[in-house]
Order: C-alpha cells, then sequence, then structure tokens
DNA sequence: GCATTGACGAAGG
DNA sequence: CCCTTCGCCAATG
C-alpha cells in the first residue's frame, strides 16, 4: 500500500561542492541535536514538532540515520523516542556506543532507558524559544 | 514507478 | 494496560 512520494530535498546527503548549500529538514535536525546541552536529551518527536512536522518524527529518526557519516558530528545519543528507550543505539558503531556515550554526558541509562527522562528532557521548542 | 520499510508517535480497541 | 492501526516522508528493492 503506501504510496510513491517524491520531492523536495535531495541534497542533505550531497557533498555540496558548488557553495550553494541548501538546507533541508536532515540539516535543521542536526542543527537542535547539536544545541542539545550535555547531559540532556530530547525526543525524535520533540524536534519534529520544533521543525513544525510533528507528525514526521520518523523523518528525524532517518536524518539521523544519515548523521552517522556526517562531518560536524552529532550527538545522536542524546535523542531518544518518547519513551526515553535507546531505540537508536543498534545503528551506532557497537550497539553499546550510545549508552556509553550518554553516560559520560552524565545521564543514567538503565536496562536501555534513560532515567530521569523527564527531568533530562530538553524541548527545543521550549529551551530555544519556539 | 509501485511496494515495503523504518532511530516515531498518537489514537483506538 | 497491551496490542494494533494509521499517518508522515524518505530511501530502498
Amino acid at each position: 500500500m503506501k504510496r510513491a512520494n517524491k520531492k523536495i530535498t535531495d541534497t542533505e546527503k550531497l557533498p555540496v561542492k558548488d557553495g550553494s548549500k541548501k538546507f533541508s529538514f536532515f540539516e535543521d535536525v542536526w542543527s537542535v541535536a547539536r544545541k542539545i546541552p550535555k547531559g540532556r536529551i530530547t525526543t525524535y518527536g520533540a524536534i519534529a514538532n520544533y521543525l513544525g512536522t510533528r507528525l514526521s518524527a520518523r523523518m528525524v529518526g532517518w536524518a539521523m540515520n544519515a548523521v552517522n557519516n556526517v562531518k560536524p558530528k552529532v550527538p545522536a545519543q542524546r535523542v531518544v523516542n518518547r519513551n526515553g528507550m535507546l531505540s537508536g543505539k543498534m545503528h551506532f558503531a557497537t550497539p553499546t556506543l550510545m549508552q556509553e556515550l550518554l553516560e559520560k554526558d552524565g545521564v543514567k541509562v538503565e536496562n536501555d532507558k534513560v532515567q530521569d527522562f523527564e527531568k533530562r528532557f530538553w524541548d527545543p521548542a521550549k529551551e530555544l524559544g519556539l
């Protein structure tokens, strides 16, 4: 079922050599993700909401996947699902890397879940002042 | 070019 | 409270 849509943004993974850098949804996601303070975390949905695409939280996650090879490293470990679960840990270099990075940030992780999630939660739309 | 699949999330049963 | 369905949009087969 589903559809076969195709449009907008196609430069997020292109090297951009002509200098005409076009910002895309992906880059916006990365931009926000890099602003996440150390020791704080946010959710895919929160970022999506900040970008005005609340219903497109999936794309945020997809953007994170592309971040794996992006130059300005993105703290993807600080982005978890609305449950506070490290849903994307398996997409890191190693399945344990995400948790290690978070704990290095001072975030306690237990059983693939962030402890004190609500307390650690960082909402871009709120913190960055939407 | 259509079908399937997600690092999600909210709503419905 | 657990499970299923639906929506969103890009990437992949």
